[in-house]
DNA sequence: CATTCGTGGTC
DNA sequence: TGACCAAGAAT
């Protein structure tokens, strides 16, 4: 492979490709919160967060999450649940669980001080070869490779790689391509510039090639088939699953919430106690009591209906029926199972269709 | 290597 | 409007 790559990379002006690259992106690079400082900590957290999540996005969620927890320190001391409700609403929460723990992981094995060899660095939790590069680039410019989305779409295009980009072996092609380019003056603006080229000009599509500052070096426009670049084989449809959940009070006016799994989907975030009822289910309401009551050991009495939600993930889709109901009697709090007041329900991270649910749910309850 | 893991924006 | 997408990693 190392063989086909120098083949791929032969005749390509290497130095002028790097000069024109970097020239461009500090003249034109976005004025980006992380960009501020070469805080190790601080581009850590943004490179976590960036992983398949558009910068728009980010922005917000960064500024809070630097704010509340300015240091790797300060983060590796918080409660999960605290760190967890600063992600709420940006998915892919195992991200978070794994660089809390990482950071955790820093403190007591490297007094605080980020690692700055890919060896140590990339043995962290939720840190992989994308995650190494960039935070070595950009945060100690050490010259490894940076391959994210973007990396693979513009060089596929520059050096005409018609490999699936979709195929888990295909981002090796493009490590080894960079390891051939890459500025060792400059790791940091050139991985940062093939990104952002990817971000602002080289985009999906249709890109601006009348725009782009590497054209010249750009073996798809030579031949007209940038938009035909990458490949990406597509994926087949999701599975839909019906849920039904309930929104339940006490007598005290207390709603009960439950907290998922420590592993899996939406891992412990908290929710409306709920139970998936199949189509083929005749009676979705009793089947919710009869979880309820052989789950929770509780019964409860529910009122029809008051809302349909959709959740749409990346792998599967929620179709989930609300309803409203009260308990009857007591039940025993867990860790996992609490009766809070209706104030401090904020102080809980959910995933979205359950803050939805909540924004949804009526202040009167007829039963 | 394929699947699991969120969410909101875009065309 | 539905498919596709956006700075991937763990399993």
């Amino acid at each position: 492979m190392n063989q086909n790559v120098k083949q791929i990379i032969e005749g390509f002006d290497i130095k002028a490709f790097q000069n024109d690259l970097i020239g461009w992106f500090e003249k034109e690079q976005r004025d980006l919160p992380w960009r501020k400082n070469q805080d190790p900590y601080k581009v850590w957290v943004s490179e976590i967060m960036l992983q398949q999540t558009r910068v728009d996005t980010v922005i917000p969620y960064f500024n809070r999450f630097i704010e509340q927890f300015p240091t790797l320190e300060s983060l590796a001391e918080a409660d999960e649940e605290k760190v967890l409700k600063a992600w709420e609403g940006l998915g892919y929460y195992s991200r978070v669980r794994n660089l809390h723990a990482a950071v955790k992981e820093v403190k007591e094995t490297y007094g605080g001080r980020v690692p700055n060899t890919a060896e140590e660095f990339s043995k962290l939790k939720g840190v992989g070869p994308y995650t190494t590069g960039a935070v070595l680039s950009i945060a100690y410019g050490i010259p490894e490779p940076a391959v994210d989305g973007n990396v693979m779409r513009v060089l596929s295009r520059i050096f005409l790689v018609w490999e699936d980009i979709a195929k888990a072996g295909t981002r090796k092609v493009f490590e080894e391509i960079v390891r051939q380019i890459i500025s060792y003056d400059n790791p940091s603006y050139f991985n940062q510039g093939l990104m952002e080229l990817g971000a602002l000009i080289c985009v999906p599509g249709r890109p601006s090639c009348l725009l782009c500052p590497v054209q010249a070096h750009c073996r798809a426009f030579h031949e007209g088939v940038q938009s035909e670049l990458p490949v990406k084989t597509k994926k087949g449809k999701v599975k839909e699953v019906q849920i039904s959940a309930a929104v339940l009070e006490n007598e005290e006016g207390k709603i009960l919430i439950h907290k998922r799994p420590n592993e899996g989907l939406l891992a412990n975030l908290w929710e409306f106690p709920n139970c998936e009822t199949p189509l083929t289910l005749e009676n979705p309401k009793e089947q919710l009591r009869n979880f309820l009551r052989i789950e929770y050991g509780m019964e409860v009495e529910l009122a029809q209906p008051f809302a349909t939600i959709q959740h749409v993930f990346s792998h599967l889709i929620w179709n989930i029926v609300v309803y409203q109901g009260k308990i009857v009697g007591d039940i025993k709090e867990t860790e996992r199972l609490k009766l809070v007041d209706k104030q401090e329900i904020e102080n809980y991270a959910f995933p979205v269709s359950h803050q939805r649910i909540w924004g949804l749910t009526p202040t009167t309850l007829k039963c």
